[in-house]
DNA sequence: TTTATATCCTATTAACCTAGTAGGAAAAGG
DNA sequence: CCTTTTCCTACTAGGTTAATAGGATATAAA
């Protein structure tokens, strides 16, 4: 299961991706607009930035706003960033715990490389249902 | 992250699949092959048994053996079987949360589906690398 | 009938992770 | 200086998992 950071960091996206370009939306707007508590919010911001998808400005008048064309970002990358594990089996990665998978390695190998293929084709663009989106170049 | 218990049962049901039919395993020969606790594995077993995917014998000479032909049990409903969820998010399922999902609810859906047909066209018999087996009719 | 072999049942522990809350500091505009 | 807003850090409660453990029960073979 995928945990709820990674489900609210995604909507998030979403409604920066929705709103006026270039405007700072603060947080209190979105914890309203996707119901989620302002202060667990707050918590999934610094990822955010910290990966260089937005943009902040502190105090009156300030808040968020999408750094990058939400054209170019897909769901793996926030999944990948917000996640502590996104390998359907810890063994996977260390060729030496990899032995004790057994026949069933290929197996996860494969999923895994499904499950990666399918979210990074998912931009949040689609998922924002925006068709134009204007310059982004900050 | 699928749990050990899903790991182990599909090792479990491997190795029954790869010893000769009809003939009862003790679990301290698959937990030493396996390399997993006696004490660990017997735990796992009462939901395969109660799976119908296997046969008990109990005292001396005892042990499990495979009940169903291995060409006929796949990876899903064993993953079903020992997970707690196998969903990607918890509100799949109910209509009332699955609104909190906004516009990810397709991509979490299209994700547990293409998941749910990636293991089912695996088999016990395909990961045990098995070509020919024998009358399973018990 | 005894003994060794095996499963069965239930409890417990430790570790880890997550979700969510909370308080107050720091930044910045008006 | 006041208000808005983010930032930092700590904490708590709850759930899950992995793994161990002890002893009861079943059964075949000697």
């Amino acid at each position: 299961m995928f945990s709820s950071k990674s489900k609210n960091a995604l909507k998030i996206l979403i409604h920066l991706a929705q709103r006026k370009p270039l405007e700072y939306i603060p947080l209190r707007e979105i914890s309203e607009a996707e119901d989620v508590s302002l202060k667990y919010i707050e918590q999934i911001m610094p990822q955010l930035v910290n990966g260089n998808y937005v943009d902040v400005k502190h105090g009156k008048q300030g808040g968020y706003r999408l750094k990058k064309d939400p054209n170019d970002i897909n769901a793996w990358e926030i999944l990948v960033m917000m996640e502590t594990f996104v390998l359907p089996v810890a063994e996977l990665g260390d060729p030496e715990e990899e032995n004790k998978l057994g026949s069933t390695l290929k197996m996860w190998e494969d999923f895994a490389a499904l499950q990666e293929d399918y979210f990074k084709k998912i931009t949040i663009a689609s998922l924002a249902k925006i068709d134009y989106v204007p310059d982004y170049v900050i």
